[in-house]
DNA sequence: TCAAATTACGGTCGACGTAAGGATC
DNA sequence: GATCCTTACGTCGACCGTAATTTGA
């Protein structure tokens, strides 16, 4: 499981397909859907009902959305605890 | 910052070097030091200081420690959220 | 001089993008 | 037939490992 799978599945989830989700994460089509389908394969588990409109989010989606966005912030966070921390003007 | 990159510091961090490090990891040296190096670039960071029997956290490495543990716990947790849900027997 | 880490270098495997191919409404 | 996702395929970059170099006690 790699970051860019994580961050791939949160923007299909928020986007509700792979058309959006691609341009906001600045990649095309396929590499987008071949991580969704690693994560899947690596999961055990569909994460996206494959509709004529998009992708919808099956339960196990649903259940692993908000790990997936807590595991974004953690490491959002780790990354600001080391930062350069500019002493108090 | 890949998945990758996180294990392979905490595995630095409790090994005390990458000899042993890079045992437990399964790889060899030189991958491993890069891992280390590219990490401290991204984060703009020294996360180590480089001793002649070893590696030592710095400060920054200290404080990174216990995030970078906390992100793969919660990477293994989100992964286990999800696996098939054996009925209790 | 020894132990440990880094740098150099060549090869391989993975991931991207373009293009073609379903599938569903 | 239009829209969206997937598969095929060729290319290129990233990462590994071996080997050589550097660093520090």
């Amino acid at each position: 499981m790699s970051v860019e799978q994580i961050e791939s599945f949160v923007a299909v989830a928020e986007s509700g397909g792979l058309r959006d989700a691609a341009r906001r994460l600045h990649i095309t089509l396929p590499p987008l859907s071949r991580r969704i389908r690693a994560l899947e394969d690596e999961l055990g588990t569909e994460l996206f009902e494959r509709r004529a409109r998009g992708m919808a989010l099956t339960p196990a989606g649903h259940t692993f959305l908000p790990h997936a966005r807590g595991i974004l912030a953690a490491i959002a966070l780790a990354a600001r605890s080391v930062a350069a921390d500019p002493p108090a003007t």
